[in-house]
DNA sequence: TAAAACACATACTAAATAGTATGTTTAGTA
DNA sequence: TACTAAACATACTATTTAGTATGTGTTTTA
């Protein structure tokens, strides 16, 4: 018993310090050592817990960056007692303000994942789609609640306001990543504003 | 005169071939010998014409995807004549569907660079940062012109709407990666469409 | 309590990589 | 025509890398 709990917790430790490597410096630039170094542990360590690299890598998504957005994006939605729009205004928009420096300058783990594999490396891929597809889920179910409420008028397709949601939202963060201030995000919110709040207008 | 010459044409094939690489396999996973190997030429070419991978990285960008931003979303800005809404959707949707396959899989070079640097290459940063900006007050020409015709309501900010339609775009592009179909681009298109048109309406 | 299994550490290999040093050929020049 | 320099090619170095093989102390189990 004390080897296993000993065992998991070392993988949660090269899992926790491979995520943060791979979110500083990228998958790709990211080597074993680099990891093992920030773990104080050692190179047959690593072999002992995880296979190769592609393994940790795909556990970093599947844990952490899963993790992440659903505590981030997913469970707030549950706050269903407040006004739809005002719910979402609040997951897309005013979360960005709470973000660390850090967060800031590094964008998006799994966003940042996207854009540095290619063809290559499709598992990753398909971990990838599985979690904006649990995203988009969540959120066209609060759309439709939305709706369903007259919160949200009732013409609004809630699977494509929900996807250019989440896109909208990715772009910021990965724009934001080339400036050293914050005016994008703030005008990025304006607008993001306008578009959330006239889900709930009359449209033509 | 001649080798001056050679020399321009093998710097832009060592150019041509790093960007192709860039993109399809990212920057830090692809090395010199493998761009050496597309074009056919030693290392020793590579050495002479460039300081490092690190330039060449900056030259792609500066040149390649410069160009390509230019003539893909500033240039075709200045068909003014059309519709200032009409206008944008066609920059900001129409073009998605022209877009080869290998465009689609591979998103925009511009963001998976900007996915893939961290605070590493600040060089490469500052270069991207120029391109967006430029980008950007193309953008805000076109909604200002729009607004003085009153195709496009005064009270519109146009900077942040600026902001939004490239944040939107470069966020479809990249969550589109991770789907092997172009049913969200669809989606996208539609909310996206909405979004434009809703510039022109009189709004609350 | 002996032995098997586990959780690592250490030492190694083989390949890839960035970058250099030194050719060699061709084009410009005095 | 002799010299120089540019445009490469070839050969090499030093480092880093993924991955393996083998060791050692500690649990677990039979």
């Amino acid at each position: 018993m004390k080897q296993e709990i000993k065992s998991r917790e070392t993988q949660e430790l090269i899992i926790n310090k491979s995520f943060d490597l791979f979110y500083e410096k990228g998958y790709n630039a990211t080597s074993i050592p680099d990891i093992m170094k920030k773990t104080s542990l050692s190179k047959g360590a690593f072999y002992h817990h995880f296979k190769n690299k592609h393994e940790i890598g795909k556990k970093v998504i599947e844990v952490i960056i899963r993790k992440r957005i659903k505590e981030g994006f997913i469970d707030p939605l549950s706050e269903i007692h407040n006004n739809v729009p005002e719910l979402l205004l609040d997951v897309f928009t005013n979360r960005i303000k709470n973000y660390s420096e850090r967060e800031k300058a590094l964008g998006c783990p799994a966003n940042n994942l996207i854009g540095e594999i290619g063809y290559s490396e499709e598992d990753f891929r398909i971990i990838l789609k599985t979690l904006i597809e649990e995203w988009r889920e969540a959120l066209i179910k609060t759309i439709d609640i939305g709706k369903d409420r007259g919160e949200i008028n009732s013409k609004v397709n809630s699977s494509s306001t929900a996807i250019s949601l989440i896109c909208a939202f990715e772009g910021v963060r990965s724009v934001r990543k080339v400036y050293d201030d914050d005016v994008i995000f703030n005008e990025f919110m304006e607008s993001m504003g306008n578009f959330i709040k006239n889900l709930g207008i009359q449209q033509v």
